[in-house]
DNA sequence: GCCACATGTTACTCATGGGTATACAAAATA
DNA sequence: TATTTTGTATACCCATGAGTAACATGTGGC
């Protein structure tokens, strides 16, 4: 993997940046997750991609720029996910399990889960004001798809708002437990989550 | 409120001390959980409680010992509970519906909340994997209580280790969006969490 | 081959904040 | 009242790490 030899590829100087920048994003993210966003020095994040700090610079605004980056693409992935699941066609109750399924692949992402970690943590207040909209879009787009499924008939009476706070809670908590080397693939995750929201826990 | 003059009080000194302690524990969880661990300095801290930074460590051994002891306390307080609900004679589903009422309002609490956001998060090795066990501790006792309600019939059959870290997921997640000032009291998240775990929200 | 620009580097600055040495005041004790 | 213990403050040290200035070199176009 040269660097800075782009050599006869066929890639262009603006797709070389966005490779790289992108390749910054995930380690940088996958740092932020394993030891902390201020535990994570721009040297650390620099030498992950052979690099020295100020070079950095070229790619990002700041520290927090790193941040901002990864929520615009997590913001981009989840969103796209709702745009794929949400069909008028579809009861809501088809829609949320198929959300739930397209989710749990997502959380399980560097990028997402840093965003799962830090959104709304960011030092300038315009950055949190941005990062904290931007979820509450999405949040809002959910509630939704569990009110169309209370009004169809495909979901039981419940408080929509509640339900999607609480759905986000146990799905972005994944994001917390689960590890690729381990005996739980999304797929069991999916059946059991499953399971637990739409039939519930008790014996009937 | 006198600091140093703690004139006829019948309170003695050590007890003077523990509520000082208390106190700091309280105001640096509650800094910690508003602006992050990192961006809360312990002049912050200090300036709070009407002292100087020094005077701290009088109480403290350093910044992660504030930490480890709040990590102290909401381990009593989760084990504590469990200690009350659960009893030989009842159900494990009895028992779930009771630990989820009474950690409700636990996961409400800075100290709380606290743990929560920070255990695993200490500097120290040592110190992390302490903070690890702990919660593994508790988690294996609510582990215990749904197999058992798996085993006895009340619940239905599932896997309970994965339900629990689901479990917990959302239950830890109402501490990211809970606000005293907001229009959801205890109770109303109670039911409608209990309703979505036990029944399910898929109409039947 | 030379120029313009895209990438990178070395070598700094500088604010922040955790932690400490030390002196000092208030309370308890004798 | 003298002395020891408990609790607090002043004034510092110093490592860390974000961000910058200035300079160096590779690359593609002419």
């Amino acid at each position: 993997m040269p660097r800075y030899k782009w050599d006869k590829t066929p890639e262009n100087r603006a797709e070389r940046k966005k490779r790289i920048l992108d390749s910054i994003l995930q380690e940088a993210a996958r740092a932020f997750n394993a030891r902390g966003y201020h535990k994570t020095s721009l040297d650390d994040i620099a030498k992950a991609q052979n690099v020295t700090k100020p070079t950095l610079y070229y790619y990002i605004r700041n520290k927090e720029d790193i941040l901002v980056k990864c929520e615009d693409k997590a913001s981009e992935l989840i969103n796209g996910l709702l745009d794929e699941v949400v069909k008028p066609e579809k009861t809501g109750l088809e829609i949320l399990k198929e959300f739930i399924r397209g989710y749990i692949p997502l959380v399980t992402d560097d990028v997402i889960r840093c965003h799962i970690r830090f959104r709304g943590r960011m030092d300038s207040p315009e950055l949190r004001k941005r990062s904290n909209n931007m979820h509450r879009a999405i949040e809002l787009r959910v509630r939704e798809v569990v009110a169309r499924g209370v009004a169809d008939g495909s979901l039981s009476t419940c408080t929509p708002t509640v339900v999607t706070l609480l759905l986000f809670g146990t799905l972005n908590g994944i994001s917390y437990w689960y590890r690729d080397e381990g005996a739980l693939s999304h797929d069991d995750i999916y059946q059991e989550a499953l399971k637990m929201f739409m039939a519930g826990l008790a014996q009937s």
